[in-house]
DNA sequence: ACGAGTAAAGGACATTTGTCCTTATCTGAT
DNA sequence: ATCAGATAAGGACAAATGTCCTTTACTCGT
């Protein structure tokens, strides 16, 4: 919870009071490995801050091959944002990649949020940049980086996670095949 | 014009009387075949949306060539999204690929704007998830897709582009060297 | 402790894409 | 109308990646 109240603080000035009374529109919930956060073909209707853990996103591909789009680890927020923001179903699922605690609030109690408070008016329209500007670089690397470049990026970005995941799911993230990873970590050992 | 105040009316609501005001702050500029909106490696202190024409983004990737991000067309915002929302120099350029009008705002406008106007705050908000949306979809089509698949959804999605931008700009845009994309053309005349 | 089921590594060949060219086509200034 | 420079198409070979497979290493339940 502090974890929350500091990242939040972090964005915007808020006085601990407003922070408290805004946190009862919160629910702190726990995942264990292998949960899922979010169903895809639902509509997603919370967005979450991980306090503690790792969530991998991920979407069958047309030949029904899981593609992982994103780890997400903790101070972070993680939500399907495309289902979120317009309540449509998400093409995307949100899974537990070990055990995970998250704050979550419903869609709805965020719009009462926005219409009452300009503080958090102000603070979804920042966590929107932030997590554009996350994105953007992630579609910039996917344009740019070779795979052995991306993998490199991972180890030293979130090396956590070349632990936590397995090969299949790093080399969907990668945008190539396991045999490839293979190759690529063959490479590296050297 | 009217072209602005319809695409903000889509937004939020907001009486003319209210839009009107706010375009004191916007100013109409237009660029030639070949200018330039935003300049690589310098801060972007202006947003802007497009009226008419088509915008193309792109940077020197570490080979020194050219990659195109996005072809921005009319009825969008444009700018170098991380530049000018964290005031630290741009990593893109963006250019005109023909003849373009253009509404800008200053970032210093736009920030009193947002603290003067609740309307305002939550058109940057909802802008920015707008944003967040279209990047996230490009970058599971770059991670999806094959070049063939990209270029196919280029056809359908922006047709204009097709004539008015070079191979290399297309080619880089699908993430292929222009010797692929010639070789998917010839598929696809078949 | 053991075996069945699961996950990772890597061999062999096919396919795709890139690199380096040459040839053909377009465009704009004189 | 013509020519120079720019732009696009496509041939030939090299390099990278995918597909399919076998072998090896883990992991969990009994």
């Amino acid at each position: 919870m502090d974890k929350f109240k500091q990242f939040i603080k972090n964005i915007v000035p808020i006085s601990d009071k407003e922070f408290f009374d805004s946190l009862a529109y919160f629910r702190e919930i726990h995942l264990q490995k292998g949960e899922y956060f979010v169903h895809q073909d639902k509509v997603c209707k919370q967005i979450a801050f991980i306090a503690h853990g790792t969530l991998r996103s991920f979407y069958l591909n047309h030949k029904g091959e899981e593609t992982t789009s994103c780890f997400c680890s903790e101070r972070n927020f993680s939500t399907s944002f495309r289902s979120f923001i317009l309540q449509q179903v998400s093409d995307i699922s949100i899974q537990a990649i070990e055990d995970t605690t998250l704050f979550v609030i419903d869609y709805d109690s965020l719009q009462k949020l926005y219409a009452t408070s300009p503080t958090w008016q102000n603070i979804g329209r920042k966590v929107a940049e932030k997590e554009y500007i996350v994105m953007e670089k992630y579609a910039s690397v996917l344009n740019n980086e070779t795979a052995k470049e991306k993998y490199m990026r991972l180890i030293n970005e979130q090396p956590s996670v070349i632990h936590k995941a397995t090969v299949e799911d790093i080399a969907s993230y990668l945008g190539v095949t396991r045999r490839t990873l293979s190759r690529i970590r063959q490479e590296i050992s050297k």
